[in-house]
RNA sequence: GCCGCUAUCGUCCAGGGGACUAGGACGCCGCCCUCUCACGGCGGAAACCCGGGUUCGAAUCCCGGUAGCGGUACCA
């Protein structure tokens, strides 16, 4: 029991779920799967301006979305305030804190008269106001990281640390010391942003007289341009990828990989062969690059991996339709995502799209019209209206018209379509019905120009 | 500036002293399949940041440089 795996997600709710934030969800989800122990989830809202219900809420959807479950929490980090304090005054009067009146200008000069290498020593203020300073020992301060190895920070370029505002309020470097401690938090798994204020919080652990966990620094993701990711890189963020018509499942491949490789070095994992194989000791080191066609790719693997059923219900949801199984039929090799099947199928439900550019290459030409003509009364002709017959047929009118069967179908197509791509032309004609099919055709005909 | 982390194809991942003629995937190019678009198949181009050192031997270990990133808040 006391060796349970205890890990935790711990978000500050600034807005959207960032891939990043994501990829730190899933590896800790990984772990605590992996090894039978926990997920707890604690929301880091202890800067109020930013921590409001709606982001909180964001988050949670995104999590819920891709299905990655906690197994305790959501802790408010602000609602453990009164453990907290208790913790800061025990640390002041045991003078491993102390209260001081002293500014970032303070710093700043007893830098300048110290180096710029020596962190910062104050004095207390006598009358015990002012934020509340952590003391810093001598030493090194070693972090021992799963993934990086050890990472040796001098005690002595350390600034001595704000713990608490003078209002009394804590800062995060603390609280999360505190909380991780408190929860038996066994691993800590987050991104490399958080590797330099590391040496802080083992101090607070010091302090508390606490053993620290593991740590574990995931490197940072970047956008395709190398910079840190944000809004102008394309999908970024959880409910991002999910509007764009992501999977799930391919998203959880997808993110695993970014950062982590097997020795076999796959890239379709599914997520139960993930949790079984997921090392963290095997994460990279290097920062990685979002790459949205790899997701794209990836994801159309786990559609076409779905049944007609499955696929039928996702794309009813997408699209907010109904009655879409035909059409999902004939189009699931086609699409990339569940966004793809509208613009490629929608014709089936809603009428051909407009696109003049094709209706100028494919009905403008006599020959084509003609084509167009011949392919309508075969069709009309037909006993059965069956992808052999409509075939057959089809290819009969080429033949007649000694032209290629392309010069055939494409007509058809943007006649019935709109547009020049589309799921199989006998299987899209089926779909529509012989009725509609005419219709269309006939349509098409008297638009010419 | 200071402190820390990192460096293999365009991108992601593998290789961690000899098996490297550096492997896989996405993307790209070509061919095949083909009614469009895709899917699928086959083939190809494409990388060890630079400089020293250790060693019989370095992509791999060490040092330096350079570059990128992160931290340096009474933010998280």
């Amino acid at each position: 029991m006391a060796s349970e795996t205890r890990v935790r997600f711990a978000p500050s709710p600034t807005g959207a779920l960032h891939i990043g934030g994501a990829r730190a969800a899933l590896y800790n989800w990984l772990v605590a799967r992996q090894s039978g122990g926990a997920m707890v989830l604690r929301i880091e809202d202890t800067d109020r301006e930013r921590s409001t219900p709606e982001n909180v809420e964001q988050i949670l959807d995104a999590l819920r979305w891709l299905e990655l479950d906690w197994d305790e929490g959501p802790i408010s980090q602000v609602e453990r305030s009164p453990r907290h304090q208790e913790v800061l005054a025990d640390l002041v009067a045991r003078d491993l804190a102390y209260r001081t009146t002293a500014t970032a200008e303070d710093v700043k000069a007893y830098k300048q008269e110290h180096g710029d290498a020596a962190g910062f020593r104050g004095t207390p203020s006598p009358d015990g106001e002012g934020a509340v300073r952590l003391r810093v020992p001598g030493g090194d301060i070693v972090v021992h990281d799963l993934i990086r190895g050890e990472a040796t920070f001098r005690a002595e370029h350390l600034d001595e640390p704000v713990i608490a505002r003078a209002d009394g309020s804590v800062l995060y470097n603390f609280a999360v010391a505190v909380d991780d401690h408190d929860a038996g938090i066994t691993h800590v798994i987050r991104g490399e942003d958080h590797l330099s204020n590391t040496p802080k919080q083992l101090l607070v652990y010091a302090a508390l007289g606490a053993t620290p966990p593991a740590f574990a620094h995931l490197p940072l993701l970047h956008g395709h341009d190398g910079k840190k990711l944000s809004k102008r890189h394309g999908a970024a963020s959880v409910q991002e990828l999910r509007a764009a018509g992501y999977l799930p499942a391919a998203v959880r491949n997808y993110i695993a990989l970014l950062g982590w490789g097997d020795v076999d070095s796959e890239t379709l994992i599914a997520t139960p062969d993930l949790v079984e194989r997921f090392e963290l000791s095997r994460v990279s080191r290097n920062p990685s690059r979002f790459d949205e066609q790899k997701l794209r790719w990836m994801n159309g693997r786990y559609l076409r991996e779905l049944s007609l059923d499955e696929l039928t219900v996702e794309l009813e949801a997408f699209t907010g339709r109904s009655g879409l199984r035909a059409g999902a039929e004939i189009s699931a090799e086609k699409i990339q995502t569940l966004a793809d099947f509208w613009p490629l199928a929608g014709f089936l439900y809603d009428g051909p799209v407009s696109d003049p550019k094709a209706r100028e290459k494919w009905l403008t030409n006599p020959e084509h019209l003609a084509a167009l003509v011949d392919a309508r009364s075969a069709l009309s002709a037909l006993e059965a209206f069956t992808l052999e017959e409509i075939e057959a047929a089809l290819r009969g009118v080429a033949a007649a018209r000694e032209v290629k069967a392309k010069d055939v179908f494409q007509p058809v197509r943007v006649a019935i379509a709109g547009t020049a791509a589309s799921p199989g032309l006998f299987e899209s004609l089926i779909v529509l019905g012989r009725d509609a099919s005419l219709a269309r055709m006939d349509a098409a005909f008297a638009a010419r120009i």
